[in-house]
DNA sequence: ATTGATGTACGAATATCTTCGTATCAAATG
DNA sequence: CATTTGATACGAAGATATTCGTACATCAAT
């Protein structure tokens, strides 16, 4: 539990925390090799905004080297709770197992996930339980 | 399946469609004195985005008395889903399940939900079966 | 050494969102 | 009918986010 501030990200910003969770540590110009494939922006622009994202505590970087290298500061867990709760804050009433149905329900998940979900649900009811 | 382009609504746009999805058509100044509780803005600056949140088709209004009536024009589930999914794409790797347990997680449901939840994985479970 | 390719730094233009002041209108009150 | 009260319209300032051009540094290969 060692959630300090964690301003939150900017839309720009987490599509960019997406990539480096996903790929680690990595320079500008490999995250914006991949962003580019989505979005439509030139490689200063990238560079900036991970700039900004450093000075904002959102990336650590080494700059050891010449070409520096960024990492994500906040992990993506934090992230995805923060997020979330703001979301069932604002748009679910404050009631996260509307969220999960509504999750649930449109995106159909496969088998396994659904299983898994339930498997979990278990643990959570013993848990109260006991 | 009427969604026809719904521009994604602002933080501050999402706030006022919260109010109005829960006391339905209001007028401004009863939005404003919601929002006055959480919020610390004027009423002209309630007044303005309703206005514009009106321009871009999120709110219909009713102009026949002085007193214009605002009512959402998107509906909530919707909204809903419009969010999660843009949620689920950049920030739980495109796994809905992902974004369920999480958010099953940390906001502890009560035993009704938890129920209701499994009932309706059973559901689902059932549907894809056949 | 000069050139070219690849980096970073950073100011500044744009775009978007938020906030508010002020003008104006309409209805109610004295 | 003048004044107060409460409403809308709207321009524009302020704040924040996004984008890019350009200057400058470093290094490798001519």
């Amino acid at each position: 539990m060692s959630t300090v501030k964690q301003t939150k990200p900017t839309e720009s910003e987490l599509e960019i925390l997406g990539i480096l969770w996903d790929k680690g540590a990595s320079t500008v110009r490999e995250v914006h090799e991949i962003l580019e494939k989505t979005k439509d922006a030139g490689y200063t622009t990238t560079l900036k905004l991970m700039q900004i994202m450093h000075e904002k505590n959102l990336l650590k970087r080494d700059t050891s080297s010449k070409t520096h290298i960024y990492e994500a500061a906040i992990s993506q867990e934090s992230t995805q709770q923060q997020l979330l709760n703001k979301m069932i804050d604002t748009v679910f009433n404050g009631s996260a197992s509307q969220l999960v149905l509504q999750a649930l329900g449109n995106h159909h998940s496969s088998k396994e996930e659904l299983e898994k979900i339930k498997q979990y649900l278990n643990e959570i009811e013993n848990q109260q339980k006991k």
